[in-house]
DNA sequence: ACGGGTGGTGCAGAAAATTCACCGCATATC
DNA sequence: GATATGCGGTGAATTTTCTGCACCACCCGT
């Protein structure tokens, strides 16, 4: 867009840090961009940026600035979205910042179902954890997002939520196999394997463990992948811990529920920023994830009832 | 802005209903103004206009985009109102929708106060009804509206709102004057001068009247005008209604409020286009409004009371 | 058939943006 | 303390973009 070429070039000079790296990443003299710049401020009515001997930095206006055109931006996306559906081409591009455990199954499922209703529409999946994520969705880098258990933020709009029970996973000749369930004390002297403190898993478990300081339970491995800590149950005799959205159908693992009265669920929580509307292919993709959601929430439920 | 000048000639467009015409109200030819309007369709990927003989008209995907415009425009009034306020400069500009009845004492009153603290702020002031009113918030042309009962539309954010006995408006000399409170059955007979069925006076006394079939009231006068209801009343000895935010202390007239058990009050609604972040001079004005509506609800009560 | 309205186009000249060459300045570096 | 390097800013020439003019094809009501 011819008219939005002023913003681009501020959002350059904010990424760059300086007029002359800025020029050089847009292919334009440093010359020309700084009488851009300039032109800008005097149109505007404000200085936005800070002339620092090293460079430039916004300043407080700037920083309002930029909101505000990250926000045109992403409004403007969504008038486009919205026309283009009006002319019944239904296209678009969905961008989504979720956890590890929607990557195995979850979403690549729910984005091929969606693809095959809507072939135009494209995807951009990132992991981010609960912070990046929230901070992506405020700066309107996703659209959406898909996290365990995130601190709650101002900015977050939660449209839908499940709880997922944890569960242990191990191989079928684990000796906790023989359960359906397993109790916290079951862990006590097992081989286990755990992500990092920060990690909603950990969380959940560590503060259940803290009520059993009696219990013996140490990770032997620590891992930031789940699924190099799935792989790694195959080799050693090992328990390690994931919830069951994560838990993609592979042969020689085996899982078994955490009892929820040991440890508590996990809540999976999909949020976009708040007070946005989203554009249309991305409102209609939340459309069918709310719908999974609650299909999985139900099917959980019915399962931890039988136990 | 330099930006916002394709938006402006589309707006122009618009307005003209043909490219020749809009390129005369902008100074501008039409050859060029033509060329402009093509690239725009072309760099949106849409068209946005329909080609008639005629001229030219908005297509849907162009009332879409010209919503976004507005919209646009209006956040980054905001901005620049909040970018001001940063460097304490103290500008920006209110416009304001409201009926009659606040522009006798209540807003000349209330904006002098304002402007006596920030007399860089300007105002814009024009007498909506409640539908028309509503209409211009959603189409971001006023800030604010001040209304008498409006119809409850979705885009409608009510802020604030007081109760207001209606008032009769008389010559001290008329004989309902040693009335502390006018009841509904003394205005039998009486010569009385209403506003048209649609006003929020009448469409309240109407109501109250259908509950007293057999008393007889019927105006001798309508008009749209409760400046003009109060210059006649002063001539021939008859009775105008009003709410007593809407009546100026005036030399030879009397009022007294119609007692509440016979008419209900009217409602007073402080509103503003829902969800819409209002640039910072509209703000604090609205506060102001807030403040004083408060007081006079505090006011207004206590007089109930005393009756 | 006509006159007045519409949007659209080729081309020459006007206007605006870009480039290239510099300047002054602050900060690192030796 | 001299030097080198990076920064933003400026003047004049050049290139790109845009505008204005004349004109076309079209539609409509008379």
């Amino acid at each position: 867009m011819r008219q939005f070429i002023d913003f681009d070039f501020v959002e350059a000079v904010v990424r760059a840090g300086s007029i002359r790296k800025a020029a050089e990443d847009m292919n334009i003299t440093a010359s020309a961009l700084n009488r851009r710049i300039n032109r800008f401020e005097r149109d505007f009515g404000y200085e936005i940026f800070e002339r620092l001997p090293a460079g430039m930095r916004l300043n407080p206006a700037g920083e309002l600035l930029l909101e505000h055109i990250r926000r045109q931006k992403s409004d403007l996306a969504r008038v486009r979205s919205q026309v283009a559906d009006l002319s019944g081409v239904r296209r678009g591009h969905v961008s989504i910042a979720c956890s590890q455990a929607l990557m195995p199954a979850f979403l690549p499922k729910q984005i091929s179902r969606y693809r095959e209703l809507h072939p135009g529409v494209t995807f951009s999946v990132n992991t981010r954890d609960r912070l990046a994520a929230e901070q992506e969705l405020a700066s309107f880098a996703s659209d959406i997002a898909l996290v365990f258990e995130p601190k709650h933020m101002a900015d977050f709009e939660v449209i839908a939520a499940i709880s997922q029970p944890i569960h242990a996973v191990m191989r079928p000749d684990h000796p906790l196999a023989r359960h359906d369930v397993i109790r916290l004390r079951d862990l006590s002297g097992q081989v286990l394997v755990m992500p990092p403190p920060q990690f909603a898993v950990r969380v959940l478990l560590d503060e259940a463990l803290k009520q059993l300081p009696y219990i013996d339970v140490e990770p032997v491995l620590v891992s930031e992948s789940f699924d190099f800590m799935s792989n790694y149950v195959l080799w050693e005799g090992a328990v390690s811990f994931q919830f069951p959205i994560g838990i993609a159908d592979r042969a020689g693992l085996v899982t078994r529920p955490v009892a929820t009265k040991d440890v508590a669920p996990g809540k999976l929580l999909l949020g976009q920023m708040r007070g946005r509307t989203l554009p249309v292919a991305s409102a209609r993709f939340v459309q069918q994830l709310v719908h999974a959601m609650h299909e999985l929430s139900g099917q959980s439920r019915h399962r931890v009832d039988q136990t």
